[in-house]
DNA sequence: TCAAAAGTGTTCCCGCTACACCCATGT
DNA sequence: ACATGGGTGTAGCGGGAACACTTTTGA
């Protein structure tokens, strides 16, 4: 008594990518401007469709890489949305994926081939389709994971100052934090390393520069340690 | 300059629940024996999949309706999983949501066709393919979910005692709870109501019934409150 | 010497935790 | 009268929030 497969509806399947950057004092979102109908010339996350033989990570990673280059970069699965119509031309599940990129990394040839352009967060165009939920989803998600992973500084240089540092939360959860407060609380986590580098782009003093110190922190957390922002 | 969507592969969309349920004290996993191959016979969490005219929430009230009975219970979708070969028969991505249901609400009749049973969640049998792995990210949302949001009253009747609700959280979060600590927090998150009433069925003493306000919570939800377990 | 950003400590308060005894009732 | 679960208060501690001045150095 097989169940047979073949009566049931089959469906594209395409994976969209929230790709998130940040740039001076910034969060930014990266674009394409779509190349092709429905809605060309319109502003787009960039996506693709699930291949046969790839997982949805891996198309994920494969579009992301196609726009920016770059491969090992952080990404999570966010959400699948399909309603009827949100593809017009056709019946497509869409996966939201977002990814978090040091802005500097990706390649620029990349992103002139695809039309693509970073917006930043308060200033996003009109997007097609459901892409402005999943930019919102995305958005709220990554407030949650840099509260309580260490991922923020996957959008940082690998050297970065405690201003940078601090600005990112601030765009990122979108509030003023203290300077004081923020440092103790960071430097209490005890999972940066300060270099004795300093940044003198920023000021005539100069600023100290720091690193995330991965190992530290996973034996930290083997130990039952949890990062809490 | 359409981009041609036919040449896209297609794939088979499947959801499958996680069906949480609260007895006494313990929480509980509803599972099906599957009645066709593959794994005939192996226990197996209840899916179906994906029409054409319906969205991934439709297909998940569906399958949980079918089985249970029960309507606009509470819902949310888990995450998509896409392993090449998760089924053996063909290619099928699926979406895992994850439902609370009133234990007593449900319909016997329904598990009976479909060999369904409740399992205790310290107790699993082995399950097919990889709905293990959504069972496990399930119960890590839960945890999160029962802690910032009242979620836990889905699996509860409607009038509970303060015993119930303490052993509810225990058993999720799989920790134990000092009952004066407990009534506390849950008393200063104001939006319980303590009724006349008491269950005489546990106690010579009986103990008082408690209704969820939801309207009450809403309307501090929209004040800027948040839930904090 | 001044402008501009970096760096640094203390106090207060609130919320969490730990902890033990009396109450009501049916048998 | 006793056994069973129900219900309640307090003290101490720790972590988070508020808050302002000194340092460095290039121009």
């Amino acid at each position: 008594m097989d169940y047979n497969y073949n009566q049931e509806d089959k469906a594209l399947v395409a994976v969209d990518c929230i790709i998130f950057g940040f740039d001076e004092d910034d969060l930014k979102l990266l674009l394409i401007k779509r190349g092709f109908e429905p809605e060309m010339g319109k502003w787009s996350l960039m996506g693709g469709f699930l291949k046969k033989n790839e997982t949805l990570d891996e198309a994920a990673n494969r579009v992301l890489q196609t726009l920016t280059g770059l491969d090992e970069v952080y990404m999570e699965q966010l959400y699948g949305f399909s309603k009827i119509d949100r593809d017009p031309v056709e019946r497509t599940i869409s996966v939201a994926y977002y990814a978090l990129i040091n802005i500097n990394d990706h390649n620029p040839k990349l992103l002139d081939q695809h039309s693509a352009q970073w917006f930043s967060i308060g200033d996003i165009p009109p997007l097609i389709f459901d892409h402005h939920e999943m930019l919102n989803k995305a958005l709220r998600r990554l407030r949650r994971r840099t509260s309580t992973n260490p991922v923020g500084f996957e959008l940082l240089p690998k050297k970065f100052t405690m201003r940078q540092l601090q600005k990112l939360y601030e765009v990122i959860l979108d509030e003023e934090l203290d300077k004081r407060n923020f440092q103790k609380k960071i430097k209490q986590l005890d999972v940066l390393v300060k270099l004795k580098e300093k940044d003198m782009t920023s000021s005539r003093k100069g600023s100290f520069l720091y690193e995330f110190d991965k190992e530290k922190y996973e034996k930290k957390v083997s130990d039952g340690f949890t990062f809490k922002m």
